[in-house]
DNA sequence: GTGAATATGAAATTCATTTTCAATTAAATC
DNA sequence: GATTTAATTGAAAATGAATTTCATATTCAC
């Protein structure tokens, strides 16, 4: 049991070690090994970030957030998402709207998104084919492939059944 | 020979008009259809834009036109890009930086952008496979896609050879 | 040419995100 | 537990790309 991990325990009362998951620990390891600090208000926005559901944005998070401690500022979640893209943990996206949502890096294997220009829902997908040929392409030219980012986007299967009806969000703007 | 072509050559005295390329000819016809005026602006903006690389960015393309006429503005460089894009003509893009780059939009096939993050280079590239592969990702889970983007990052063949050294652009940051 | 409608450019505004800075807090050391 | 100091916080200000406003200028149908 490390030093980190007690000192949670001493602060947060036990209950919290219990329920601390591997994301929040790694979080805490980090911030200790970068000599930053463990503060109430990173605790409680990365645990939120990792218990929401996925492609969440900043706006929401906070939304979030201050409904479990009002005084935390919108600034601090700009700051500690951050951190936790420092940590590897969480990665940034851009859709097509113009906020970034963030969702926790996935253990292992890449996956792409389908996002409905409709309703705004994002689907994700993986496919080791095009995995395969985009390396293939890449090196054809010499190019050294670090990341890659690939979006479909169209109407999903909900909103077409619906016909023509309007959705439930805002659909992002394509330029 | 149409009548919105014949004002132009009334305008700018006819050495424009054999010069003047099926784009630009289609840009004018898109603006006489919408009920919206040819103005010198517009004019020069397009025209610098269908003549510049592909790519360009907002603040580049303005600094081109500002060459021809330094009473234009930015916002009309704005504004002509966003009615470029209304024609069909010009194609919006975001790549790792925070700055729109537009292209023209290409005759008949779609095409996807390998982008070097140490010099900024951009690379093009169409590969069937994939865009296949990308619809059948889509149909299984009932997505009907209507565009889509597909960009790998990564360090250009001629960054590589030259080894360590840094390149000539600023390298866009990735979420 | 005239006039109504559209376009322009400067300045103001927006909106996501970042920076600044005085006050607060974490945590190492006593 | 108290002391100390460097990191952190949140409010407000700043940033920067893109848009809107609005008074003036221009287009173009008549
Ligand atoms: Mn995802
Ligand atoms: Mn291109
Ligand atoms: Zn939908
Ligand atoms: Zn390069």
């Amino acid at each position: 049991m490390t030093k980190e991990r007690n000192l949670y325990i001493k602060k947060l009362k036990f209950i919290f070690i219990i329920h601390m998951g591997r994301e929040l620990y790694k979080f805490n390891q980090y911030l200790n090994e970068s000599g930053l600090r463990a503060t109430r208000q990173r605790g409680i926005i990365a645990k939120t970030f990792f218990e929401a559901g996925p492609h969440i944005s900043v706006e929401e998070l906070y939304h979030q957030v201050v409904e479990k401690d009002r005084r935390i500022g919108l600034v601090t979640v700009y700051r500690t998402l951050k951190l936790l893209r420092g940590a590897g943990l969480a990665q940034g996206r851009q859709f097509g709207d113009n906020h970034t949502r963030y969702e926790k890096t996935p253990g292992d294997s890449h996956h792409d998104h389908l996002i409905c220009t409709r309703c705004g829902r994002i689907l994700e997908f993986e496919n080791d084919t095009i995995e395969g040929l985009q390396r293939k392409v890449a090196e054809e030219v010499g190019f050294a492939v670090l990341d890659h980012k690939l979006e479909l986007y169209g109407i999903c299967k909900e909103c077409r059944s619906r016909g023509k009806k309007a959705g439930r969000k805002a659909p992002p703007t394509l330029s």
